[in-house]
DNA sequence: ATGCGTCGCCGCAATCCCGCCGCAAAGCCC
DNA sequence: GGGCTTTGCGGCGGGATTGCGGCGACGCAT
């Protein structure tokens, strides 16, 4: 039996391309131009997965997500504008299963389907799925080197990003200099300890840039650093 | 045959992905979406270890646990959105055998719960478990350089955590000054003995600020001391 | 070559920790 | 009780650790 996705979009354009691809590929599709018809379809045809654009008339994705998680754990994947980074940040946060940045591929978006029905199906254990981090207001998805905090992205270069995410993944664990190293670079490489501590006030300095009252990264005297979940 | 475990969480996402993880490595699992539920699912088919939601409707996980551990010892992982709340700790004072801070690894999920279930049944001789040291309304981390007393955070540093780990993991067991300098440092260093009874004079005023009453570090005179369970 | 961003490290100041001292109080033995 | 030992405790000075500004090197694109 084929499976069935919902298609949720204002744009006719997307929705007919999208849904020809989809449907080439063997998937059954069913067609929304907005949230609140969505939400009336879903309820008379499940789907197993929804692919949800943000903006939309009358009821949009964000809103629609919500309604759909009340009552289920619909896998949904969100199409999002360009610009609004924010926009996507929220959506992750509040527990999307992966989104894609107009414009796209059709193929893009077929990958990212099939992987997202994976890992609904096959528990969390895949690897390939989107690494995001996501810790209260702190937000990071590796796979675009997108850091977040309190919904404004904060620039990271890549040592800092995996610092960051080295900690925020296991918040309350305790790191070392040694164990952050490891993270940042591979191990067996021979560098400074006081080198993290650089990073760590990089990254201090680059969150507090956009609130003051940042905190979350803990020092530990004589041990190392960890993340405090907020 | 298969080991059974309940899962109760009221989050789906969780509830299915964990399940399919735990299924697919040879578990049974019966899953609750509240703790009510849970508890008379639970007095029907009994299970060999539970994983608990911390916050859940209707019944909270640490009200399910006391419950649970009224009629039985089964063991007990926690599951917890904020890693410093206290409600952690007062689970673990309450008997949990260990506790993850979400957003977890389904791979990490498994290590603890083979660790929790190798514990119980081969006695609590297992090195890779979780050191979680708790003694009444003594709790205390290693892995996160945790440690409360009645619920609420004693800061302490490296060496007063490693001297009142000492002794609070064998209370009763008399320590004398050489032993703790072993655990506080490695051995083989030369240091005057009276060192130990600063630190135990520091960690005895740390926790008395929050506890005028607190009396558990006793001394014996011309032997050592000894953590007094409560 | 020039400009730009990143990175590893340095040096200084501030903070934290720890081992020890000295004195008073308590314990032990006679 | 007398005398000795042991412990509690405040405090102190030195050493270790960390925060932070900054600098020169390097890679990279223009």
């Amino acid at each position: 039996m084929a499976t069935r996705i919902a298609l949720v979009d204002d744009d006719q354009n997307i929705l007919t391309s999208v849904s020809l691809t989809l449907e080439a590929e063997g998937f059954e599709i069913d067609c929304y131009h907005d949230g609140e018809t969505a939400l009336r379809g879903l309820a008379q045809r499940p789907v197993e997965l929804a692919v949800l654009d943000i903006k939309m008339p009358r009821m949009d994705g964000m809103e629609l997500l919500q309604k759909i998680r009340a009552g289920s754990s619909l896998p949904v994947i969100f199409l999002t504008s360009k610009d609004d980074e924010l926009d996507e940040a929220l959506g992750l946060g509040m527990g999307a299963d992966d989104y894609i940045t107009k414009p796209f591929s059709q193929r893009l978006l077929l990958a990212r389907i099939r992987a997202v029905l994976r890992r609904a199906s096959h528990g969390d254990m895949d690897p390939e799925g989107p690494n995001i981090v996501r810790q209260g207001e702190l937000l990071m998805d590796p796979d675009r080197h997108l850091c977040s905090w309190k919904g404004n992205e904060v620039k990271l270069t890549v040592t800092e990003f995996l610092i960051l995410q080295a900690l925020a993944a296991r918040p309350g664990m305790v790191k070392n200099r040694d164990q952050l190293m490891d993270a940042a670079y591979g191990e067996s490489i021979f560098l400074d300890d006081r080198t993290i501590d650089s990073h760590i006030k990089r990254l201090r300095r680059k969150i507090r840039a956009l609130d003051k009252e940042f905190d979350n990264i803990e020092t530990l005297y004589g041990i190392g650093y960890k993340y405090r979940a907020s």
